[in-house]
DNA sequence: ACCAACCATCGTATATTTACGATAAAGGAT
DNA sequence: ATCCTTTATCGTAAATATACGATGGTTGGT
């Protein structure tokens, strides 16, 4: 019988945080969270005079931010307002934090 | 003239936690550090027996966290020991976190 | 009713990722 | 020398990601 990749069973936690590295795993994407990040509350599609590349791959890179619930976006026509998600935000930082600072033991190498 | 993605300029940083990410963000490639990191030093290629992978997929996600300088490898024929590369491991637990806490104003909103 | 602004989506091309089985390389044991 | 074990690499197929320009839809203003 053939193995597929649906055999493996995975934690929530590490389906979650491989999404969110994924959503964070484009220079591009990590740039628009930090401009998010930083605006006082909110920001919308200044991204478009700001980074050099189409409109469109910006839409395609907010939208993958989105589905990762990395950020939210509201109408507010005709334009979009895009805010952090920061529940979530906190949430990435903390499924982060668990991963590396988890289970280490006291050893060293290297 | 067109646009290519070169045209942009990424932060040394940016990079870095992008290349990082990329690595953390296949399951199978989470669970692998996981073992690692829990190993009481290293560790080899066991992993072929606890992942329901072929080995040459398992073979090849270590290939991409070594490029990622998460792992080493060495040699110790005819196996291949596999550590954690616990410095570079610190790095990216503190480019994560910089990422995330930097720069948060105290605004909030969700 | 029409136009302009803003943004998402479509269509598309190319590159990368992910999986597999088959094969090759390296070294230990017989 | 020959085999066995371990692991990387090759070849390949399918899916996903990344970029673009063009198009379409929504709303506010004229």
């Amino acid at each position: 019988m053939k193995r597929s990749p649906a055999d493996i069973i995975y934690s929530e936690d590490e389906k979650e945080l491989a999404v969110i590295a994924k959503a964070l795993s484009h220079p591009v994407r990590l740039q628009i969270l930090k401009l998010l990040a930083n605006q006082p509350c909110c920001f919308t599609g200044e991204l478009t005079g700001m980074i050099p590349m189409a409109q469109s791959t910006i839409s395609q890179h907010l939208k993958a931010l989105l589905e990762a619930e990395l950020i939210q976006g509201e109408i507010n026509p005709p334009r979009v307002k895009y805010c952090l998600n920061r529940r979530n935000w906190e949430k990435a930082n903390l499924l982060f934090e668990f991963f590396f600072n988890n289970a280490l033991t006291p050893e060293s190498n290297s």
